[in-house]
RNA sequence: CGGGGCGUAGCGCAGCCCGGUAGCGCGCCUGCUUUGGGAGCAGGAUGCCGUAGGUUCAAAUCCUACCGCCCCGACCA
């Protein structure tokens, strides 16, 4: 049990305090708990931090940068023994990559308690029955892990828990009094992605923390929203990430409306955009492109011409083939949308954003329309289809209102037109957003230019609405003993996904750079040669030291060189490293290194402890 | 699921074409020397050569099937 006086971990006898890293490590996870301060109550030291010595630790760095490892960040925690793969998807953490893991759970934890969210822990092993009665059952597709128990009943591994909490709330929330409520948990989850990689970026079984709120009504749902949303700012500016929270299409989960936290990298699976002039940010799918204020260009009016082009059928050799750029040719792409065919005309150098085209006809499945629907609806063979005489809806892109004098398909093969003039020679129904925006576009909001950066997801927040409570019957009776429909919100944040982004922007060419608050130790106490008992005894009275300050540190006692040394402590990123060497330690000093700028300081021994706990409280690394 | 690549010592790889003693570097163990940026010398251990069949006097090597891993794509929170 922790709970024996904290003296005896640091008895005078150092090298014997075999059972002290166990100890210790114990201690970590409590730190902060209110059982931990009761069982400390009354000592001295220990009241806070992890210790540990590295001769102790289960830590096998490497070398070699593993041969299956892509992105900086996996590569760097195969190498400083934070996790190992099990199998494609699955990996195990190390207890230097747990610690880390405990770091962010805990500033998780704190944000959200302080948000007015309550932790539980539900199952990862869920019942059909559940999934049937959201109708996830039959959408969810092979992401879900199905599977049979003995008694052959139909389960699944949980990859998110609407389901479950809904079920939870609706046996034993009834009134209005009981709500609001915020619950979350940080638990394992399991997709069964398709092509699980980049290490625990993209794998199967990861931690989440996931929470959901339920409210009386839409204002109370936006107020719950707006907290996760602040509570998420403070989480990511907390462990110094640079993220950007962007407007997001809310997906397969359900629900109306979104945003993503990215942590900016280059490396990053996701194109994000955002103002240079405003604070608009969203992610491609969703990003959305203005209406344009202008008409028509003026021009000469030219009619209608039917050109002979044979076998010219993609915008490039459209464009070669009658001597024009693509910003004057139309490209008209036929969609089965719901079975039932849809003309989408664009300009030649857009591209057609699905999502939008899907959210605007609010459809359930879009997809591009095979040779038969082109040609019943257009009479002619994919490359050929123009808005001129087609026989299916028309849906134009924004784009299209300051066209007037283009090229298209003649719905006909192996010919064109040219100077068509939409709204002369064909009529559109409907104009709307329907392209993906590029680079350089006009801000939505403030028209201000449009850029584009890659980053990593590593949280979101949804309003989801009613979708949940009302398939589930999550109601509640109102103050007129009416029956309401709770709003559901949920919000989830990656936990291993976000230390890897922490990696991904925090490292250089020697290893991890930890930011202070997910540091694994604070400090790495590096006896240049521990054969020498002056520097082994300074080093051992400087982890005492340390340690009773509650600076979390990891004692380097092992009998290697002191290249050796210095290559894992950089390679493992702990933010400070004290030298105890020969040289120094003959004038009664120390030499500290801050890792990230590899400022040197060189302070007399008793002066070292100090510097450090204030170094560290500036950078908020102890308290949070 | 389609395309490509790879499975040989803990890690990184050679050997395979052209069948005949299983190798290199790092790591690991022992000893001596060394000790402020991944030490030197000497000695040593470690392999169902992914699995199963087949061809052959003989298979890491050739053939077939399967399994696993990685990359690209399709797909998707």
């Amino acid at each position: 049990m922790p709970g024996e006086k904290g003296q005896e971990c640091f008895s005078n006898e150092a090298k014997s305090s075999a059972r002290f890293g166990r100890r210790s490590s114990f201690r970590f996870c409590w730190k902060r708990s209110r059982r931990w301060n009761m069982i400390t109550a009354g000592t001295r030291i220990c009241r806070k931090g992890g210790f540990m010595r590295y001769s102790e630790m289960f830590l096998p760095t490497g070398r070699e940068v593993p041969s299956d490892a892509e992105l900086i960040s996996h590569q760097l925690m195969i190498r400083a023994g934070m996790m190992r793969k099990l199998t494609s998807g699955v990996y195990s953490y190390l207890p230097l990559g747990y610690l880390v893991i405990r770091k962010f759970e805990q500033i998780v934890r704190e944000e959200m308690n302080r948000a007015g969210a309550q932790e539980l822990f539900m199952p990862m092993v869920q019942p059909a029955e559940l999934w049937q009665e959201s109708g996830r059952w039959v959408h969810y597709g092979k992401e879900l892990l199905r599977f049979r128990d003995r008694h052959d009943r139909e389960c699944c591994l949980g990859p998110t828990h609407e389901e479950v909490i809904t079920d939870l709330v609706r046996n034993d929330i009834k009134t209005y009094r009981q709500l609001p409520r915020n619950l979350y948990q940080i638990q394992t989850k399991f997709r069964d992605e398709i092509r699980p990689r980049f290490g625990v970026m993209r794998c199967r079984e990861f931690g989440m923390k996931d929470a959901y709120s339920f409210d009386m009504d839409e204002a109370g749902a936006e107020t719950s929203y707006r907290k996760m949303f602040d509570a998420y700012q403070r989480i990511f500016s907390r462990c110094g990430l640079r993220f950007r929270p962007v407007e997001a299409d809310s997906g397969s989960i359900g629900g109306n409306f979104s945003h993503e936290f990215m942590v900016m990298a280059d490396s990053g699976e996701d194109a994000v955009c955002y103002c240079g002039g405003c604070n608009y940010a969203a992610n491609l799918e969703k990003a959305e492109i203005a209406r344009p204020a202008t008409k028509q260009k003026k021009s000469k009016n030219s009619p209608m011409e039917e050109v002979h082009t044979p076998n010219v059928r993609t915008i490039d050799e459209v464009c070669d083939f009658l001597s024009v750029s693509p910003e004057d040719v139309v490209k008209t792409l036929i969609f089965s949308a719901d079975e039932a065919a849809v003309a989408i005309l664009i300009r030649g150098d857009h591209e057609v954003n699905e999502a939008k085209v899907r959210n605007f006809l609010g459809c359930a499945s879009l997809e591009l329309a095979d040779e038969e629907m082109i040609r019943k609806a257009t009479g002619s063979s994919r490359g050929f289809a123009g808005a001129v005489g087609i026989r299916c809806r028309i849906l134009a892109d924004y784009s299209l209102m300051e066209m007037n004098d283009c090229v298209m398909g003649a719905n006909r093969e192996d010919y064109h037109f040219r100077h068509v003039k939409p709204g002369r020679d064909f009529t559109i129904a409907d104009y709307a957003d329907l392209r993906i925006i590029r680079e350089f576009d006009t801000c939505p909001r403030c028209g201000g230019e449009i850029q584009f950066a890659r980053g990593i997801e590593v949280g979101h927040v949804f309003k989801l609405g009613t979708k949940y409570s009302r398939a589930m019957k999550a109601v509640y009776l109102d103050r007129n003993g009416k029956e309401q429909v709770m709003v559901m919100g949920c919000y989830g944040i990656g936990i291993g996904r976000t230390v890897a982004a922490a990696i991904e922007q925090n490292h250089d060419a020697d290893g991890i750079v930890w930011p202070l608050p997910l540091a694994p130790y604070a400090v790495i106490i590096t006896p240049v040669n521990v054969n020498e008992t002056g520097l082994s005894d300074a080093a051992e009275a400087l982890y005492r030291n340390l340690s009773e300050a509650g600076i979390e540190t990891i004692l380097d006692d092992r009998d290697e060189r002191a290249g050796v040394k210095f290559k894992d402590a950089d390679l493992i990123g702990i933010p400070y490293r004290v030298t105890v060497g020969p040289k120094r330690l003959a004038d009664g000093k120390m030499e500290i290194k801050n890792r990230r700028t590899g400022e040197t300081t060189i302070l007399p021994v008793s002066e070292v402890a100090p510097f450090l706990s204030a170094r560290i409280r500036e950078s908020g690394g102890t308290d949070g």
